[in-house]
DNA sequence: GCTTTAAAAAGTAAAAT
DNA sequence: ATTTTACTTTCGAAAGC
């Protein structure tokens, strides 16, 4: 009843390094980096391995994206942060990570009417002119998941795991009790 | 005593040029929409509301407008699309879109998505096809409905194939170009929609 | 609100073959 | 006419306009 397999497809995880750092001599000296002030106050780092992309700031901050799992998301800042020290030898070993969003994908095995459940389930939003997904909004845990009619789910702002796989579930929990599933 | 009353004739001043200026915008999308006078009565009802509400602020004009005609549009059941709105008026798809998701919510309209079926009249009389291929055209749609072939679709793509293959049942022919170009979806997409109608539906024909 | 990043879902669009 | 590339929606953090 509450078997769903959830695959995660993306996670957002940021850093603090407590050290400025200046973004013109990590520009410079790399190439696979992209850097446009004007446009964006972060450094643009892409690694292969994990397949991620890193925004450094300034401030010593950091963002990831593109690690499909926690361990590989932690992996990249580090492998990030270790390129960096290799320019800035007082950058700290030892950091705080923070998972911001992750976003992971599902399948509810059956179809959906997008029509009936605009209609029956709370919280939703449905413009197919715009866009195919149905967007439902759940508060506890607070995710937002985009249905299709397909069944495939994609569910995202979640900051754990856990939450990803429980708001699925609880949204295919909703949808059967209102008998739209 | 003064002085407060004197602003108050400035803000009652303003709000009158602001209202005056939002209704001749609302003429001048109205009009160039072709849409009857109950649509833009019905959209003045809904940005006069907005305003009451106090839901103009941090927004333009003509973006609350914009998304006041798109809204009467709907609730009218002669519906155009933000493409359409954002044509004629000054405002980006992407704001008017904005715009009318925060209307909806702040003055608790509800409107269902927009019905392939209410782009049906408009289409067919820009194409001249008969009451008879409408009809049609609305009894596909209605079994596409019932069969989960309109989910997640476009309603424009959806009318546009169910009224090509109505106008071909019925001896009307219309090219796949002159209903997409009427239409406002790409030949490809009719193609993609009546191929799935056409498969997963009993019109008995092959087309 | 915007700018930049990544990623899935499914539909539609535009350009390439 | 089919294939590829790309954009629509959702989310969050970062620094600054």
């Amino acid at each position: 009843m509450t078997d769903v397999d959830i695959k995660i497809e993306n996670i957002v995880a940021s850093a603090t390094l407590g050290k400025s750092i200046d973004l013109q001599t990590v520009a410079e000296a790399l190439e696979n980096v992209d850097f446009n002030r004007e446009q964006f106050p972060g450094l643009v780092y892409k690694l292969k391995e994990p397949k991620t992309a890193a925004l450094i700031f300034g401030s010593g901050k950091l963002v990831c994206t593109g690690a499909k799992s926690i361990e590989d998301s932690k992996r990249a800042i580090k492998l990030t942060v270790d390129m960096m020290r290799t320019m800035d030898p007082d950058i700290p070993e030892e950091f705080e990570i923070k998972i911001q969003n992750i976003v992971a994908s599902a399948n509810l095995g059956k179809p959906l009417n997008l029509e009936a459940v605009a209609l029956g389930l709370e919280n939703t939003e449905y413009e197919p002119e715009q866009f195919p997904g149905l967007v439902y909004r759940l508060d506890d845990p607070k995710v937002v998941l985009l249905l299709f009619g397909s069944g495939k789910v994609v569910c995202t702002g979640a900051k754990s795991a856990e939450d990803a796989k429980l708001g699925v579930e609880k949204t295919k929990a909703r949808l059967a009790e209102l008998d739209l599933i | 005593r003064l002085r407060k009353w004197q602003r108050k004739i400035r803000i009652s001043g303003a709000t009158e040029r602001n209202l005056a200026f939002a209704l001749s915008e609302l003429d001048r999308d109205s009009s160039r929409l072709g849409l009857p006078r109950s649509v833009r009565e019905a959209a003045s009802m809904v940005y006069r509301r907005a305003v009451e509400n106090k839901l103009i602020r941090g927004r333009s004009i003509e973006g609350v407008v914009a998304a006041s005609l798109y809204a009467a549009c709907r609730k009218c059941n002669v519906p155009r699309t933000l493409d359409e709105i954002a044509e004629v008026s000054r405002v980006s798809k992407k704001e008017v879109g904005r715009t009318y998701r925060f209307l909806t919510r702040e003055l608790n309209i509800k409107l269902p998505p927009t019905s392939p079926v209410d782009y049906v009249p408009r289409f067919a009389s820009e194409l001249g096809l008969s009451g008879e291929v409408q009809s049609k055209a609305i009894e596909i749609i209605e079994m596409a409905m019932e069969n989960g072939l309109t989910s997640g679709r476009g309603p424009t793509g959806v009318a546009a194939a169910a009224l090509y293959i109505a106008s071909v049942l019925l001896g009307e022919r219309k090219t796949q170009r002159d209903v997409a170009e009427v239409a406002g979806v790409t030949e490809v997409t009719i193609r993609n929609r009546y191929k799935e109608l056409t498969e997963q539906l009993d019109l008995g024909v092959t087309l």
